[in-house]
DNA sequence: GAAAAATACGGATTATAATCCGTGGTTATA
DNA sequence: TATAACCACGGATTATAATCCGTATTTTTC
């Protein structure tokens, strides 16, 4: 279940396809471990809104559109 | 410093005024202890998404509403 | 200007976000 | 078909979000 995380990942993950780079790629911009970018997109992990604003930064769009 | 947490922090305090509501009374709310939502609005921690919906709902706000 | 309500702030503890490292499986690419 | 790049998943540890008190201070209200 976790609704809120499941689309949340799926949101950052579509983004990042979207972007044409990797999950390992990705984690290493944001300075956040490649095994928990993972948890992230699978929606396993509840994030802080830093961790938030720092994905998006990377993925270069508004926090707010990652939001369900 | 800090500008994330303390613009949303001051966010959040702005809305619950408006809504002429006490910390203590959205803490309750919330479920989260009343010291915390203090250190919010402060801009002292770093809360995750879950709390900023959990906050965003019974303030009868969007969470993306809230974020600076 | 005193009493009450609301907020600030702190220390100590608990829950959990985030890290670190490893391995196995799956999907491109040569 | 093998080699590499990408992803899923795990256990163990560390950092920090969140709780649970208590008290002092500010702000409202009468």
């Amino acid at each position: 279940m976790k609704i809120l995380a499941k689309t949340l990942g799926a949101n950052i993950r579509a983004k990042r396809k979207e972007m044409g780079i990797s999950q390992d790629g990705l984690a290493l911009e944001c300075g956040v471990d490649r095994s928990y970018m993972g948890r992230i997109e699978r929606g396993e992990v509840n994030i802080t809104v830093e961790k938030l604003y720092q994905i998006a930064s990377k993925l270069g769009c508004n926090p707010a559109s990652l939001l369900p």
